[in-house]
DNA sequence: GTGACAAATAAGTCTGACTTTTGTAGGCGT
DNA sequence: ACGCCTACAAAAGTCAGACTTATTTGTCAC
């Protein structure tokens, strides 16, 4: 599921980018790539490429005669889906949580008005199977089974906005969405009024009806910050 | 201003990024390191740093036997600061600058909103201030003076909204309200309408008004969306 | 205290040899 | 003709060692 370390240096990050994410080393600290190279029994080559990953994530700088310092968490890139993982891993994960529910709170009502007008019917039709999925797996205890088809009524919508930015938070609201289900407290059955909302949206794209699409997608959004406000206050 | 290659794999990088990012080669053309690191004259070492920076903004992917094949543009982590600096400067600028406008009409006005509910005083200040200095250079061919203080505005919304990622796309309103002073057509004085705009969020986050802070800002967002169809229907 | 100079240090770079994976081509039998 | 298996080759991956360069820090003279 993850990016899988393909390669010595992947290896190295899935240990070291946790890590440095849940704030095990702080702000300002200084790590030597010889150090690290020993500890993970690895050849300066191979740590050197790490480090170079990381440092194009703005997690650490490397400089001369100094070291591999750690940078402060307001600098990371913290968009990068790879971070993400990191920190939904880890001790992060609240804050990171929340810091996704809001920009989903953001961005979902627009891509959703987007997606009323420029929606292909191939991508409405999608749209409306989904729907459907959700509503025959709302109860029941399916939650997996509810979650497939939620996850991809969100990617069809992200998508069919037609903005490239939009259509790439969809790994992300997956990963939101998962987490939502398999990790945190979750009902037997996903709340009914989401469920119509789902298929209430799917109706406005469908018809081309930007603002209702726009306004049905806030209150889900709304609905999931409520959600997150319950369970960490 | 750029990242500015700090060592020889960013100044590979510095030149084999744009060309990636401006579409010279077409998704799945195959470079092998061996030529690359001919081509700018340095060792595989460093070559092999550049394509793994490469690799985790996801525009390559190197594989054995293979090569490095280049990634389609719907893979791309279009939210790295690097990647949208790249494609800024070359073809792909309308397109980026179209995806990012858009974005913004999503964030900054839902991150007004929480910054009118979160702003400090001292943040408060700093908004009027900066409204006061886009004013006081609102006339004249003052467009310099005039977009710094439209740029720390918008930062400082942004920051106050307390979200992280929100406040990270700060350097990237930055560089699209750099981006219409200096490369696209920008009128002798900006627009009063706009002006007046800015100075009434001020007012808004200042006296907690959430709803008419977010409101506020959809104006504003709405006028840069109509101001980018005009010059690129 | 200030300035210049010297030493120490860690990243940066290059090279060459070796390993591992994997796509492809060729041979074989059915 | 078709499928399967093997052998080869190509390219990335890895490692070790020697060398370079920038930058900090400490020292000494003034």
């Amino acid at each position: 599921m993850s990016t899988a370390g393909r390669g010595l240096h992947g290896r190295v990050l899935d240990t070291l980018g946790p890590e440095i994410t849940a704030g095990e080393y702080p702000p300002g600290s200084v790590l030597r790539t010889d150090e690290l190279a020993q500890r993970f029994d690895v050849s300066r080559s191979v740590m050197r490429e790490a480090v170079r990953v990381l440092e194009s994530m703005h997690l650490v700088e490397s400089r001369r005669r100094v070291g591999v310092t750690v940078r402060p968490r307001s600098e990371w890139n913290v968009y990068d889906p790879q971070v993400i993982r990191w920190r939904l891993a880890g001790t992060d994960r609240p804050q990171q949580l929340r810091s996704l529910t809001v920009l989903r709170s953001a961005v979902e009502p627009v891509a959703a008005g987007l997606a009323a007008k420029y929606a292909t019917a191939e991508q409405c039709a999608e749209l409306t199977e989904c729907a459907l999925g959700m509503v025959a797996n709302s109860r029941g205890h399916r939650l997996e089974e509810y979650l497939v088809h939620d996850v991809a009524f969100h990617r069809v919508i992200l998508d069919a906005s037609g903005n490239e930015m939009f259509a790439r938070l969809g790994d992300v609201v997956a990963e939101v969405l998962a987490g939502r289900t398999h990790h945190d407290v979750m009902f037997d059955d996903p709340d009914p009024a989401a469920v119509t909302l789902h298929v209430q949206v799917a109706e406005a794209v469908r018809a081309g009806d930007a603002v209702r699409a726009e306004e049905l997608t806030r209150q889900i959004t709304v609905g999931a910050l409520q959600e997150l406000d319950v369970l960490a206050p």
